[in-house]
DNA sequence: TCTAGCACTCTGCCCCGGAGAGTGCTAAAT
DNA sequence: ATTTAGCACTCTCCGGGGCAGAGTGCTAGA
């Protein structure tokens, strides 16, 4: 469902109804859970000392551990998995949060780029945890109008895509071009470029480069294909948008302040995230990265969840971290829903 | 100098030296300072009983505090005031960081908020604090163009600045009008607006609706004067970056986890963020707010030392956030100097 | 196969006392 | 009149001992 899991090992059912209590209890807590409190919890109808062996049990096959010998037992990664991949399919979001994420897409949206920072505030705000957003890559999507316009002695390209997407670069182009003729390339820009997605774009306009027949539209192309290029390259990690880490301060998972640091640093550098994220849009639902599971180390004591929202043909994708013990349920019902209108609301701006 | 001081009550020579020793020591160290360390400090030629006897003067003054009787001192913000105001008008910058600067600004940039966001990175490595940049204000800047875009059913306005910054917004104008006549407003738009600030232009936009010849020129012109002023009501609070928040997470000074989580919330507040911003771009040089002269209450635990840098007419903010604690000599001389190339880099942009 | 009972282990906490750091005060020295 | 040396005093920090509580594993009986 989730995520390709490595649990094949089989439970008795009262194991997986033991194991399930217990990480339920332990997230809500977040204290060691003790074989008298599963107990009482209702379903379970055994006595302590059942429960005991079982969970010596569970220990054995690594589900669980004890931080010392006389304390009740806490979920390991291993534990959280088993639980994330037998967790309902659709579980239902608390009405508040319904209304306050229709609310949010209701409002006027802007583009793009101001729903998305928006977006992770929302994340953050019903879920408590720290939310990312990748915006989706202008790689796939088509251009729609590229335009040179003169900026003083600079001159700035603009590149429209039909996301509603700008990219902007300042390029040198010969400073005698008069503005007459920068709009007329800029229209010749943009029925070239139209309907191509960047790669395509700058073979197009290196092409044009070749063929050109002044010097100085020769010139002209020869940057613009150059600034297609960085666009890129660079206009992804220029995208990520997060919002909420102080939940991450405020979160009593992590204790330790070089963890936390660790966490921060981590998020705040695009070559992390980005590949994470790219990731979870690979697959059509919400994926969940527990712990260890995570490629970057920094984050091993947190969890992803995450799940992509389409743009036309382009991918981008949404998502919370929290503490490995976080509520994985509300996440996932929230990052869906949210991801389900988000993607609603970007196909409204295009289409 | 960098801000009006409230200290008038003059202090004789000596205790001006001891004080000062003792703010750099605990700068320095973070620990309290006791009489002992200062009499070995050099420049200091008296004894530690006399110089328990200028603490004591001192801390009556209101300049100093122990945290327990058998602790050296603390400086209060009062001293970290004085600190500041008799700092060196202008401390040199080390030459690696120096290097560092010229070597950011040298790179290829692309426009003014991929600057600014690589500023924000720029001047955490530096300093080892958060940082923070406000985007000049769009308010005071001159239109260059605007145009309109039809992307599917919606259109797209474009409004770019004579600084290279774009605003954009979905607008629904009525969704019979040809793509040929969006070109043609497009190009009146351009014409109209030119020159004018965003205010002037929504006036404009205002008039244009009045004396339309026709229902659908009314529709969209007033379409485009109700997205200009959502543009200026807006587009400030989204142009604010942040950096290297993971240094606030591993700063020693915020030990409290409950403290930290406020600073972190109240740095991506907006409104809150917004005003010290707009404060510091006041002062034409760098100014230091200190523990509870800020009027963020979250923020009384820390300092700002913030610059402004001038975009054409329009004026943009940077600052880095630390503990009162922070290193002020260095993090002026950072913060002057890299807000003097920016504004050289800003300024290259459109002049 | 489950459960009741029990001994055992380990943590968390409090209290205590000693070491150390730094002070304020006093009395002598400059 | 100011500075300095000396000293008693205060307070924190830290390690150790002891006690209460939580939770376990095991054994014996249901």
């Amino acid at each position: 469902m989730y995520r390709s899991m490595a649990t094949s090992r089989e439970l008795t059912d009262r194991k997986a109804d033991i194991l399930r209590a217990l990480v339920r209890q332990y997230i809500r807590t977040g204290e060691p859970v003790g074989s008298e409190i599963l107990a009482s919890a209702a379903g379970l109808k055994v006595s302590s000392a059942t429960i005991r062996n079982e969970l010596a049990a569970l220990e054995e096959l690594g589900f669980l551990k004890q931080p010392h010998t006389s304390a009740g037992r806490v979920p390991t990664e291993l534990a959280y998995r088993y639980y994330v991949d037998l967790l309902p399919a659709r579980s239902k979001l608390r009405e508040t949060e319904r209304r306050a994420i229709i609310h949010f897409f209701d409002e006027a949206l802007a583009d793009v780029d101001a729903i998305l920072r928006g977006t992770t505030q929302l994340l953050s705000r019903l879920t408590r945890y720290a939310s990312l957003a990748l915006a989706p890559s202008q790689r796939e999507t088509a251009i729609i109008r590229a335009e040179l316009i003169l900026l003083g002695t600079t001159t700035l390209l603009l590149v429209v895509f039909d996301t509603g997407h700008v990219e902007k670069r300042v390029i040198d182009v010969d400073p005698h071009v008069s503005e007459r003729n920068l709009d007329r390339v800029s229209r010749t820009m943009t029925e070239t470029f139209r309907g191509n997605t960047l790669d395509q774009a700058q073979t197009l306009a290196e092409e044009r480069e070749r063929s050109a027949e002044s010097e100085s539209e020769r010139n002209v192309f020869g940057r613009v294909a150059e600034s297609l290029r960085s666009m890129g390259e660079t206009s992804e990690a220029e995208h990520i948008f997060l919002g909420g880490v102080a939940n991450i301060a405020s979160e009593a998972g992590f204790d330790r302040r070089e963890t936390m640091s660790q966490i921060f640093e981590a998020l705040e550098r695009e070559s992390a995230v980005l590949g994470l994220l790219r990731e979870a849009a690979a697959s059509p639902l919400v994926s969940v990265t527990i712990g260890r599971e995570n490629p970057v180390p920094e984050m091993w004591e947190t969890s992803l969840v995450a799940a992509p929202f389409a743009a036309g043909a382009a991918v981008g994708t949404i998502g919370v971290v929290g503490p490995m013990r976080m509520d994985y349920a509300s996440a996932i019902a929230a990052v869906r829903a949210v991801a389900e209108r988000l993607t609603a609301a970007v196909e409204a701006l295009s289409r």
